[in-house]
DNA sequence: GCATCCATGTAATCTGTTACATGATTCC
DNA sequence: GGAATCATGTAACAGATTACATGGATGC
């Protein structure tokens, strides 16, 4: 089979993106980078693969545009059958099961092989971390509010705030107990 | 060049599975999804794949042992190069970067062009499926509570705890909102 | 008799990242 | 003069999933 039976997660986004008005693929991959990235990363050269996968099935139809200052472009829209499948995307219940992979809690589950410095080490890079983030999210609440255009977009990164938060409680607790009363030694490769 | 030059973190997981005691690659796909799966996935094959390239990178060794009513295994543990390089990703500061998917909010950040119902009933799934988790993860923090040789293992599912009830909080505050003024129209795809 | 556990792997595929490659224009 | 933006892609690889394949032992 040549084409894909069902249309994955990352195809619908796109053409998500795609339906609000038509863009370029240098233009949906800056507008993913500014709304879904935290959530549905799409890597730009992704993006230009996804495209014209999509439009080789019929999803998208791209024109060319000739532009005078900037480099000609191509310009991406829904077809009828594009349309008809991010609708069939968004009225099917269920969605993708999360596939989260944290570099971080992967090495922490480990803690208990590093010395108390480098626990506390990594602990507090972490905290520090989560903490710009949580700030990035919380410019980009603050400026969404009451915008009644983007009340999903404000949504997302609500959810991202008060994760991001309860990561930071988790953090704080974690070094507040490691200070005091560190547990676990240290692992001997060799002795 | 055959070997990688450093041990990505899928690799290193391994490494410290094994670390505690020699166990076969069984052994290791079902300790992991008992222990690391909600924050490192790790499926079967991958074990078996990473198992035999660690081993002839020299990492590991594997020994065969014979059992009558099983079937026979092959039982890895760490060479001194593989203690050598789990204590190296361990003392380094740093972790891979968080790589997360979530198919949820890929498509709750379009649900403005969903109808209130499918809305509702979207987050009510969603939040169904959080709960769960949040129950799962309850009751794992009260089984190695107190318990010495589990303080990371807790923690790391302390985290997934404060995180999900984050997650329920967010929910409910999205559902008595949609409640109320459910905001936003249908997007059409053809009328 | 059937499901589950133990035990190991291969093959095909998909998904996604990174680096490479090019080149005009605009802003400082 | 140099960096950033606009613009599009290819190629190589890394990482991971799914299905397929096999088979004995144990428990219900």
């Amino acid at each position: 089979m040549t084409a894909r039976a069902q249309l994955g997660t990352t195809s619908c986004v796109v053409l998500g993106l795609l339906s609000k008005r038509p863009i370029s693929g240098y233009d949906v991959a800056s507008l993913a980078t500014r709304s879904i990235v935290h959530f549905w990363p799409i890597s730009k050269s992704q993006v230009y693969a996804e495209l014209s996968r999509l439009e080789t099935d019929g999803y998208i139809v791209g024109t060319h545009v000739e532009q005078d200052n900037r480099p000609d472009k191509r310009r991406y829209e829904l077809t009828t059958k594009g349309n008809e499948a991010l609708d069939a995307w968004l009225e099917a219940d269920g969605y993708a099961p999360d596939r989260t992979r944290s570099g971080f809690l992967a090495k922490f589950f480990f803690a208990g092989d590093m010395t108390p410095d480098q626990r506390l080490l990594l602990l507090d890079e972490y905290r520090a971390e989560i903490d710009t983030y949580r700030l990035e999210l919380q410019a980009i609440v603050e400026k969404l509010e009451g915008r009644a255009d983007a009340v999903y977009g404000r949504s997302t990164a609500l959810y991202g705030l008060l994760t991001a938060e309860a990561k930071i409680k988790w953090a704080d607790q974690m070094i507040e107990t490691l200070s005091h009363h560190p547990p676990g030694g240290r692992r001997r490769s060799s002795s």
